[in-house]
Formats: structure tokens, C-alpha cells, sequence
DNA sequence: CCCGATTCCTGTAGGC
DNA sequence: TGCCTACAGGAATCGG
């Protein structure tokens, strides 16, 4: 599932594929996801060039020279660049027809995704206006986390999920994190000290730096533009892995449901 | 404002 | 082998 480090790995594989490159056509096949592709999208796209992909969050943002698209893979949504005679796979929402005879292609089975286009100003857009700092933007820092910390009771692992506070941590890397800063996912976020805060952030850029590196965390089915799965999986040292034993101290790793999320966590490390 | 619960969706895994 | 159910999760939205 898409998160901060397989936007981004998706993100500079499409920068270097598609530079410059014109729209020929656009297809919508299917306008149903998270919100529906507004009517005009293809005909606002038409003869457009494709100048750059940007980030923030989660969110890709396709700049072109007739607006910007805005665009999120949700939870199973891939972003692909296929030659224009390849099958087209089944959930494949978008085709963007590119005049060089390829295609970039939206896919999402869930259709927890969405895609945008607006002429300008995306980051005045309602669905990023409120979103806190770039967790690998040197403005982030333990510092930062201690004081969004206070007076918020909730639990730490929610707080780093709540993108109006830090954006781009899903359910994988928020489990990654804490571990490493070896605090408990469960407790509450302004009983924690600034101290641990600045080990907090830390852990957070490492493991967001780490997972770039490997092209992501392929669980099932995410691929970045040139198809390619991530290799974080095998760096994971807590997601996923309940019942093993933490490589620290040798205690089983548990498994709990936090805010309707499942939580890995070592009960002994993780204080 | 804060925060927990609900909601959207489909592929997969597990139980029987 | 097949049917059914539970589960996975990003994030907006709702209700208290």
C-alpha cells in the first residue's frame, strides 16, 4: 500500500521516464473512485505536456503545461508507463495516451484513489491545504513532534498516522518507527518526553530514508512506474511479523488493533 | 477543537 | 472444491 516512500519511488521513476512528453488522448474507463473523475478531466488533458511529477504527502502532482493533476493510489493504486501495445489489465481506471505511442496507466482494484485536475494552485486544493510538514524536510524535527504533542491524548501511533500533524506515514512505516525509537505504539502522545520525540523523529526520517533506498515495501501487489516491486519487506522489522521473535531481546513481537489499525510492536523494547 | 467510529472497495486467506 | 466471512487500510466525514 502506497506510502510516503513508494509515492516517492514511483514519483522519480516517472521523472525519468516522462519528461516533456504530450497527451495525445485521455481514457477514463471507469470515474468511479474515492471521488469521481470530474467529466472534463480527459478533454482539460487533451495536448497537454507532461512537464514533471511533484510530491507532497501522498499525493502525486502531474505537472503539465495545461494544469496539474493531482493524484492518490489509495491503498492498491499503481501508476504505470506501458508501451502502448501492452494488455490492458483488468481495474485499470485511466490511460493517459502518450503521442510517442506509450500509455501511463492508473490502475486501482480498490478504487480508494483518486485523481484530480486543476488549473493551478494545488497546493490551495481542500484535500492539501491541511496537511502538516514533509517528514524528510529539515522543518521536521523532534522539537516539532513535542510541541504538536501536547494536550493531544491520543495514542503515538495515531498521532503519526494524523497527516494534519505529519504527512505521509501510513500503517507500515508508523509500526517501523516506533520500534526503533522503542517506544509503545499505544501510549498516549503527551506523556511522552521531548527526549524521546527527537529519537521519534529521527526514526522516522531513517526509516522513510531506508525504504526509498530499497524502492519501497512490496507487501502484495505495489509496483513502481516501470513495474518493479520494492525490497523494504525484507528490512521490516516489526510489520507483519507477530510471533517472531525482536531481534533485540529475543521477546515475541505482538500484534494489537490501534485506532482500527493492526499494530506490531515488541512489548519488552517498547515502553 | 479533539477524538473515536464509520465508510468507501475488492482480493485474499481461512474455516468448514 | 466451493462457499462464506473476516480482514487488509488512507483519510474524509460524522457524531459525541
Amino acid at each position: 500500500m502506497p506510502e510516503l516512500p513508494e509515492v516517492e519511488t514511483i514519483r522519480r521513476r516517472l521523472n525519468t521516464v516522462i519528461h516533456n512528453h504530450t497527451i495525445k488522448s485521455t481514457s477514463v474507463h471507469n470515474a468511479k473512485l474515492r471521488w469521481p473523475i470530474a467529466p472534463d478531466f480527459a478533454k482539460q488533458l487533451s495536448h497537454a505536456t507532461i512537464h514533471s511529477f511533484e510530491r507532497r504527502a501522498k499525493y502525486l502532482l502531474m505537472q503539465t503545461d495545461r494544469g496539474i493533476v493531482i493524484i492518490h493510489l489509495g491503498m492498491s493504486g499503481s501508476l504505470t508507463v506501458n508501451s502502448g501495445n501492452h494488455p490492458l489489465e483488468t481495474h485499470t481506471h485511466v490511460e493517459f495516451h502518450l503521442k510517442d505511442g506509450r500509455s501511463l496507466r492508473y490502475r486501482d482494484p480498490r478504487r480508494f484513489g483518486s485523481m484530480h485536475w486543476i488549473p493551478d494552485k494545488p497546493l490551495a486544493h481542500p484535500l492539501l491545504r491541511n496537511l502538516g510538514p514533509e517528514p524528510l524536510d529539515e522543518g521536521f524535527n523532534g522539537d516539532y513532534l513535542y510541541q504538536a504533542s501536547r494536550n493531544r491524548r491520543v495514542a503515538i501511533k495515531n498521532l503519526l498516522m494524523n497527516s494534519r500533524i505529519i504527512v505521509g506515514i501510513g500503517n507500515i512505516y508508523a509500526s517501523e518507527a516506533l520500534y526503533l525509537a522503542q517506544i509503545n505504539p499505544i501510549r498516549r502522545s503527551d506523556r511522552i518526553a521531548c527526549v524521546r520525540y527527537q529519537n521519534l523523529a529521527r526514526a522516522v526520517k531513517s526509516v522513510l530514508e531506508s525504504a526509498i533506498l530499497a524502492g519501497g515495501t512490496t507487501l502484495r501487489d505495489y509496483v513502481d512506474a516501470a513495474g518493479n516491486p520494492g525490497y523494504f519487506k525484507q528490512n521490516l522489522l516489526v510489520y507483519g511479523r507477530q510471533g517472531a521473535l525482536c531481534n533485540l531481546c529475543q521477546t515475541q513481537i505482538r500484534n494489537r488493533t490501534i485506532g482500527q489499525r493492526s499494530s506490531y510492536y515488541c512489548p519488552h523494547c517498547q515502553r
